[in-house]
DNA sequence: GTTTTTGCAAATGATTTGCATGGAT
DNA sequence: ATCCATGCAAATCATTTGCAAAAAC
């Protein structure tokens, strides 16, 4: 741990700017922020949310460029996009594979506290000629409030 | 079978009919006419191709009109929606537990050909307070034209 | 007869695009 | 020096809403 803040960064930003440049993708500071931000958020947000946080630490970042950077960042490995919450797309930088539960009426998204056994899905899924980068479980029904 | 077409209908207009009814909605020719429209595809369709394939025998269908009865026969457990597909929901009438395949790039969601169990996870999101309807794996990943 | 549902038109809200400037390689 | 990424404004697209007329109960 060579870093000098006091935030816990598992992935690191040198982590990120490797990942980036593997894929071919430049090393931009509004890459690095967005990974580092979602990263510190430590849960799934909106790409609103994402921004207002980011833009605290580089005020005038766009939203087309949130935007654009998470789609990047997913190519390279370092963010998940998660589905479900009504309508809009949610984005975690936790790519240790986890479970969500979605509620159907007010969208929210929650993770399962669970482990599911998927590789027989994924190697099913790989020899109907699809590249699996990866696979959840999507629990949906009614959340606590809304039941 | 006192149906006089010939395409076949496992569920029926009866038993939408009485799903409906169990739940307090009415009984319409909109709300029929969409469900077994979606039955006769027999995929994922989204909201416009579902609409396109029912306004065949339906007019002046509106487009409202299709997302409120799919809200609806969703509630009464006659059509699933599918999550994945580029931003725009996909609705399936086949209400038997399967799973997905979600290509990351072109959104295209095709079914996966394999059981898995998800009993465990289904009663893990009950014990966090969640009232769940079903579960159902995606895999994401590339699909065999974007790969 | 009363209440829900429909159809239409218009509003909303997330995401994307075009294009000139700035930054990364 | 070249090419990619950003910022801004405007466009796009799925979905939702308001409201009067029609249909279901």
């Amino acid at each position: 741990m060579h870093d000098q803040v006091h935030t816990p960064h598992p992935a690191g930003l040198e982590r990120t700017a490797a990942a980036l440049r593997e894929r071919g993708y430049r090393v931009t500071s509004q890459r690095l922020l967005i990974q580092r931000t979602l990263e510190d958020m430590g849960r799934h947000v909106s790409v609103e949310e994402l921004r207002e946080a980011a833009a605290g630490r580089l005020p005038n970042l766009s939203l087309p460029t949130v935007y654009a950077a998470l789609e990047t960042l997913e190519d390279a490995g370092m963010v998940r996009r998660v589905p479900g919450g009504r309508g809009r797309a949610l984005w975690d930088a936790r790519t240790a594979e986890h479970h969500h539960l979605v509620c159907r009426r007010c969208g929210a998204v929650e993770d399962l506290r669970t482990k599911v056994a998927l590789e027989a899905a994924v190697s099913a899924a790989a020899r109907q000629g699809f590249a699996p980068d990866g696979a959840e479980v999507v629990v949906h029904g009614l959340c606590s409030r809304c039941r």
